[in-house]
DNA sequence: TCTGGGGTCCTAGGACCC
DNA sequence: TCTGGGGTCCTAGGACCC
């Protein structure tokens, strides 16, 4: 009998290299070599290539900037669709040695290699080797490889080496990588916490593991503990394989250039919100409880308000018509705002939810209804060829967001 | 990093109850 | 009239991630 909690363990993560430039590489490999930058639509750019790196242009540099500065890089809108595409792929390329891969993000995996030399009679580095070949072979795609005892580590390991890299970290020589590890760059420790630390004089990361776990318990929230332990090489952090279908919130939010006080147009931006979160929760069969909202201000600060719903939905005209009734709760007069949002919250599965056509006084089944076949037309004519009346401000302002014209769209007015 | 959008998890503290 | 100590549940908000 082998004992799995006593056994080492080796944990593989996998990390796209600057991955959404590299998908548009692959896809036109003109652009191989030349400075690419991508999220024209956004207006700030979401992700970049080596070569523009080395230009000096960071990620959320303004596009307006990156034209003026740099007139020789080239702008790309993000083509998320590619992007999954290439990211499930590359997700399946793993799962031809790894039985428990989990998707972390769109460019970025772990997975449990414990076990698998013996069956496959290859050192864990043999089977991340053959993996980083295959997805550079078929896909095109560069990506950066770590192997480790535990999660953390293992993210340490996979940013050591960037771009195509490859780097093992064995547990006999963890202190050597940190050492060499700012405290900053720790996957979980944020800005926040790694200001806390070095007042504390912890600069590294072995600074860190070498504090007492009483220290850490006296000093930091659990989560902290954990990320110390996992750093000390003692497995925590389980792989989680389970595709992401549930979501326990859905958020749609919208900045606006320049900002405003008008109420009018302030709902216009929330119940394109409120249709896109209520679209993307029917797309997913779930209905929600609660509607959180918020304003942003010029000087980012937020204001929220929360409204229960008398009954779980994911139809957009009860909460537009709640938020209109209490935006007040939220609003100030002489405040100028630059951000709207909602978050829809306490997400079910739909058909946990019994439909109470009897005390269905709001006429909610009809609407829902009416928004099955919406979807269905979106499906078939694309995004927005239908939406509510109380939409159309937000999509009539030009330049603000991704929408074409809509001159000839269609208005729902209910 | 003068700051976009979409998520998750944890904690402190208030409300309420015995 | 004044009062202890403890539990649960909920919420707002902070911190972090990509």
């Amino acid at each position: 009998m082998t004992r799995l909690g006593s056994k080492e363990r080796t944990i593989f993560h996998m990390d796209g290299d600057a991955f959404f430039v590299g998908v548009e590489v692959a896809k036109n490999p003109k652009l191989r070599g030349l400075p690419v930058v991508t999220g024209e639509e956004r207006g700030i750019v979401s992700a970049l290539s080596y070569e523009a790196k080395a230009l000096g242009i960071i990620r959320g540099m303004p596009i307006f900037r990156v034209k003026k500065n740099f007139p020789k890089v080239i702008i790309l809108p993000g083509d998320y669709a590619s992007y999954a595409r290439y990211s499930s792929q590359m997700f399946d390329i793993v799962r031809r040695y790894a039985d428990d891969v989990e998707e972390y993000s769109i460019d970025e995996c772990f997975a449990d290699l414990t076990g698998l030399s013996r069956s496959l009679k290859m050192t864990p580095k043999e089977i991340a080797l053959r993996i980083k070949r295959e997805v550079n072979q078929e896909l095109d795609l560069s990506v950066s490889i770590g192997l480790a005892p535990t999660k953390v580590l293992a993210k340490v390991a996979s940013k050591w080496v960037k771009p195509n890299g490859l780097t093992e970290i064995l547990k006999s020589d963890i202190a050597n990588f940190l050492i060499k590890t700012p405290i900053e760059k720790i996957w979980g420790i944020g800005p926040k916490t790694a200001e806390f630390l070095k007042r504390k004089n912890i600069l590294t990361a072995q600074d860190f593991v070498s504090k007492s776990s009483v220290w850490i318990k006296e000093n930091l929230s659990k989560p902290y503990e954990t990320i110390w332990l996992e750093l000390r090489g003692e497995h925590i952090l389980e792989i989680d394989p389970i595709l992401k279908t549930v979501y326990s919130s859905i958020q749609k939010t919208r900045s606006f250039h320049p900002a405003t006080n008008d109420k009018t147009f302030l709902l216009s931006r929330f119940s394109k919100n409120i249709e896109d979160a209520c679209a993307k929760a029917r797309h997913y069969k779930l209905v929600s409880k609660k509607i959180y909202f918020f304003l942003k201000t010029v000087d980012f600060k937020c204001e929220s308000y929360t409204i229960s719903l008398s009954s779980p939905s994911n139809v957009p005209e009860i909460p537009i018509a709640l938020i209109k009734k209490n935006l007040n709760k939220i609003y100030k007069d002489k405040i100028l705002y630059r951000t709207t949002g909602v978050v829809l919250q306490e997400l079910a599965p739909d058909s946990e939810v019994q439909t109470d056509l009897f005390g269905d006084t709001e006429g909610t089944h009809k609407l829902e209804l009416i928004h099955k076949q919406i979807d269905s037309l979106e499906d078939k004519f694309g995004k927005r060829v239908v939406y509510l009346g109380s939409t159309h401000k937000a999509l009539k302002q030009k330049g603000l967001g991704t929408e074409p014209d809509d001159e000839d769209r269609n208005l729902l007015f209910l």
